[in-house]
DNA sequence: CTGGGGATGGGGCCC
DNA sequence: CGGGCCCCATCCCCA
């Protein structure tokens, strides 16, 4: 009698409407960590599903399933079943999908699912077998879903035998604007072309990797030679398939290098300790990247409300803690989720950062000069320019300019000539210099103060440079900017604006970039007053003028 | 078109 | 090993 209220298919044409919000990330609230690969879902719709994922959106942004109960293509399945209220057919192994579809499904209090898995699994015969858990390593590539997942894409991950070998830029596919979380575990791999046409797999649905770098580093830097040209003598990397798929690589690392993992009180705490996909590492000999990809991984950014698209720093967060937790299924799991996100919490230490506190530059007189302009505006008072060489204070830069002239050049060509005398404390003979700094280099003349920087120093002499990029080939001398450059492969941005919601790989760049929004411009051109927000923006602009075209202050536009 | 500034990305390297 | 800073390159915008 109430039919003419009705429209028959509202709750059919709402839930069709979720879902397509959800594949495009649009005004989700909430991201599911399921082992290496990251969802995003609307946490009212979970929670209106599963009683289990209830409890934990009230309190959480970021979820982190217990992999062990369910694994990430299980979850996919599950994910799409929420929004769909239909359970994708298995594919091979099907019926074992099936029974961890069940588990799972019973895990995060899904009575719906529940039942429709049982109900399958006896019309099949199999509900006895079901184990409760499920099959990642057999779930994998089989899986077809629409659920925007966002997983590693170091690349083909498990790339075993079966997959040709893999250019390196393949699997990064960053263009499709997801991140792939290694699927070290034979999660789905989730290249187009495995992506059924007819699922909303669209590239936009994953996460927006980078503003930035839409073609952006990865693109490239992938395309380019892995191997550089330029190195040949580097023990160079075995034949490609002996080269870890670069997930391998990246978040696979070497186990026993990834101090960050959880001590232990963590599910999982030991990455991949048997992943039976991890391959050696490329290059046995020259120290790998050790943990390349995961410390990145393992590093977190600000903490931020979880926008509709999850953003790299989520991403890097997310894979962080699955890399966390990743773990052999067979070794002992808690039975419940650790849906530990304040672990993950970010490092709020790297929110902010003065970055102000500029040190001398070894450049030029000019440069060093500059260098003096740094300061903290915090702790000054009204005197907020600082004349760093005497320390004085003054509350405008006029004041500051005028006082400074009064010692500018008399500074500057004081500083040069003390170079040039003593060109600098490391370089001279014995003296203060050797005192402070007794570490010499024996190929050119810097001394350091400890024999780590020494060493480390003297790798920038070396011609292999030990850290070569899984990615590209690229080769470093430190490690730590080989994971940095990696970062770049991944678009992993972890540190963003508040304002702007733009995203930085260094914590620097983000300090740098908040001088837009704040209109701090605390760098200032002693010869023309120009102001500047970023150092290197004076320093360009210093050489102009020592380029000796003076230009006036109202020059600029 | 050009020059200069604003802004950003990446690598080197020291602490 | 990460932080921080320097340098270089580059892109974009505007006058």
């Amino acid at each position: 009698m109430l039919d003419a209220m009705e429209v028959p298919s509202h709750s059919r044409q709402l839930l069709l409407q979720l879902n397509t919000q959800r594949t495009k990330g649009f005004l989700c609230d909430v991201i599911i960590v399921v082992q290496n690969a990251l969802f995003r879902a609307h946490k009212n719709i979970l929670a209106a599903s599963s009683a289990y994922l209830k409890s934990l959106v009230v309190h959480d942004n970021l979820l982190n399933l217990d992999h062990e109960m369910v694994s990430p293509g299980i979850f996919r399945l599950i994910l799409d079943f929420i929004y769909t209220g239909r359970l994708a057919e298995c594919e091979p192994g099907g019926e074992q999908s099936l029974g961890a579809v069940l588990a799972a499904a019973s895990y995060l209090q899904i009575p719906g699912l529940v039942a429709l898995c049982k109900k399958k699994l006896k019309r099949s015969g199999k509900y006895c077998h079901l184990r409760g858990g499920y099959a990642p390593y057999k779930l994998g590539r089989g899986l077809r879903a629409a659920t925007p997942v966002i997983q590693a894409c170091y690349s083909g991950t498990p790339r075993p035998v079966d997959l040709p070998p893999v250019e390196p830029a393949a699997p990064l596919n960053t263009q499709c604007g997801e991140l792939y979380a290694s699927a070290s575990q034979g999660t789905p791999l989730h290249p187009h072309g495995l992506c059924p046409p007819e699922r909303h797999c669209s590239p936009p649905c994953g996460l927006d990797l980078s503003k930035k770098s839409p073609t952006g580093p990865s693109a490239q830097l992938l395309p380019t030679d892995r191997l550089l040209p330029g190195e040949p003598r580097e023990p160079s990397l075995p034949p490609r398939h002996d080269s870890p798929p670069v997930s391998a690589g990246l978040l696979a690392g070497h186990p026993a290098s990834y101090k960050d993992s959880p001590p232990g009180g963590e599910p999982g705490g030991h990455p991949h300790a048997s992943d039976p996909f991890r391959s050696t590492p490329p290059c046995a000999e020259p120290p790998l990247p050790r943990g390349d990809g995961r410390e990145l991984m393992y590093r977190w950014m600000k903490h931020e409300p979880l926008g509709p698209y999850l953003d790299e720093g989520e991403a890097e967060k997310e894979l962080e803690r699955e890399e966390k937790a990743e773990s052999p299924p067979a070794a002992p799991q808690p039975r419940y989720p650790s849906v530990e996100s304040n672990d993950l919490e970010p490092d709020n230490s790297t929110s902010e950062d003065t970055g102000s506190s500029e040190g001398p530059s070894p450049g030029d007189a000019l440069d060093r000069y500059c260098n003096h302009l740094g300061y903290e505006p915090e702790s000054l008072g009204d005197n907020l320019y600082v004349c760093i060489p005497c320390g004085k204070g003054f509350p405008s830069s006029e004041q500051l300019n005028a006082h400074v002239e009064a010692h500018n050049e008399e500074e500057l060509y004081h500083k040069a000539a003390a170079e040039q005398a003593v060109p600098f404390l490391d370089k001279g003979g014995p003296g203060l210099g050797d005192i402070l700094r007794p570490y010499r280099c024996s190929s050119c003349d810097k001394s350091y103060k400890d024999p780590a920087t020494l060493r480390q120093h003297e790798k920038t002499h070396w011609l292999t440079r030990p850290y070569p990029c899984t990615i590209c080939g690229k080769k470093f001398t430190q490690r730590g900017t080989m994971t940095r450059h990696m970062r770049s492969h991944l678009g992993l941005k972890p540190f963003a604006c508040d304002a702007c919601g733009m995203r930085f790989t260094r914590q620097y760049r983000l300090t740098e970039h908040m001088r837009i929004h704040s209109g701090e411009k605390p760098y200032e051109c002693q010869v023309c007053g120009g102001k500047f927000a970023q150092q290197r923006n004076l320093i360009s602009h210093m050489k102009m003028h020592s380029a000796g075209r003076p230009s006036s202050p109202g020059s600029s536009r």
